[in-house]
DNA sequence: CGGTAAATTGACCTGGGTCAATAAATGTGG
DNA sequence: CCACATTTATTGACCCAGGTCAATTTACCG
């Protein structure tokens, strides 16, 4: 029997105690289906609620005044979002599902008591934030350094990464789930100029494509040419306080 | 008196009871000097310290393949950084002193006993953490949507408010104390166009410059030209436990 | 006061954007 | 299952924001 998403995502890193896994679960009693392509979160809307993703694909993102998009995070299941309600009452960032989805909302009050019961859990969301955010630093860094294909050959390797840990059995081929539009709004180019990358890595026998469908060929090359790291190696978790 | 540079941080969100108060001064009983140039981590070795900014300002970065440089965050006093040494035992980014500093290092597993004893404080600091992300979030849109005068004008307008909620008698005319190849790195420009950008912001009387001093000449159009948005108004923290 | 780092500028180049046309792919109602 | 409507994907032609290179000039430092 599951604790919910969020529990399975924190087994990654340890063995939770079955107190800790009831907690968790309360986290996610409710849930809320959304059609592809629906308003989850709408930047500027009031809210106090956090978020943790049971199924599908969503993204969070901001618009800029000129109406272009910068994608800040694809999310999966497991993934836990809207922690900026627990500091701005006005949503800084929207979130969309890219996929049917399932969410479960919780108040953020439902937080604070989970720090105060379970200091290990509080660790361990800040463990996961700190992942988070060494992810978005990678992108950063990739966005004011690093030249088109690399960018579009990283999204390829973290995407299909991604979902191999939830699911093992997506392989080398699997089928993105964006447009390539949207590959644009998250690496920052224009969809024409990520067809014309995509199409490179393909004429120099990195991936194949059918359809919507990739193919990884020949994954070293892509890593190296998208100056991957794999930062989900090496954890060393052995600061975190005793499981109550 | 003092419980330390970052009590005086949180205090800016929520009056910390004295127990707290003196929970965080044990973070900043330790203390290490480093000059002006000097790292302080460098990025790949081994660490499990945190740190918390006494004085002076930093930078953390990362280096690319190519050599190219991508600086992720500046540092001032009351900042908390090394939170990925919570999951990461080789340091992802580096930080080096861009003036002369004063920095206090923790152990993290200082902050696993702070995080039991001290709930409301775990809360804080994930607070603290949650504001960082989307200060990230912020230039990460920057980077991938925004021209360069705009991210220019972004990082004027940042460092000043910066160093004003520390000193409020910095004004419209402020030190900014990074090279010009410094706010390149840190807006994934090169320095030779940056030195363009800040000409034009001078040339169209957004601001002035006098060896190395700025002076802010018309704070509404460079705040527009910079996309500005003000993430310190309006927060609200009425979610976090009772303190101990 | 010489010496090195930082700032400036001009000339020129290119990665990636813009525009526009066409072809595929996906969905939809009947 | 089909014909049509809407998104997406592709490509070519052309343009420009921002990079590269190199030469000066200015500021800072022991």
């Amino acid at each position: 029997m599951s604790a919910g998403c969020f529990a399975e995502r924190l087994n990654d890193f340890i063995t939770l105690s079955p107190n800790e896994r009831h907690a968790l679960a309360r986290l996610e009693e409710r849930e809320r289906q959304y059609r592809r392509g629906t308003t989850v979160v709408r930047a500027l809307d009031l809210s106090s609620e956090l978020f943790i993703v049971r199924q599908g694909l969503a993204m969070s993102f901001v618009l800029l005044d000129d109406g272009s998009r910068q994608i800040l995070r694809f999310l999966f299941p497991g993934d836990m979002f809207g922690g900026n309600s627990l500091v701005y009452p006005d949503a800084p960032e929207s979130v969309v599902a890219l996929s049917d989805c399932t969410v479960c909302p919780f108040e953020r009050d439902a937080l604070g008591e989970l720090i105060v019961e379970h200091p290990r859990l509080a660790a361990l969301i800040m463990i996961y934030n700190q992942i988070e955010r060494v992810a978005l630093t990678d992108r950063l860094a990739a966005l004011g350094r690093t030249p088109a294909k690399a960018r579009v050959a990283a999204i390829l390797l973290e995407m299909r990464n991604r979902m191999r840990r939830r699911d093992r059995s997506v392989e080398d081929s699997f089928s993105l789930g964006l447009t390539q539009e949207e590959i644009g709004d998250a690496t920052g180019l224009t969809s024409v100029h990520v067809n014309r990358m995509l199409r490179q890595l393909e004429d120099e026998g990195m991936i194949a494509r059918q359809g919507g469908r990739f193919k990884i060929l020949d994954e070293a090359r892509l890593a190296k040419a998208a100056n991957f790291v794999d930062r989900y190696s090496n954890l060393d978790l052995n600061w975190l306080p005793p499981a109550r």
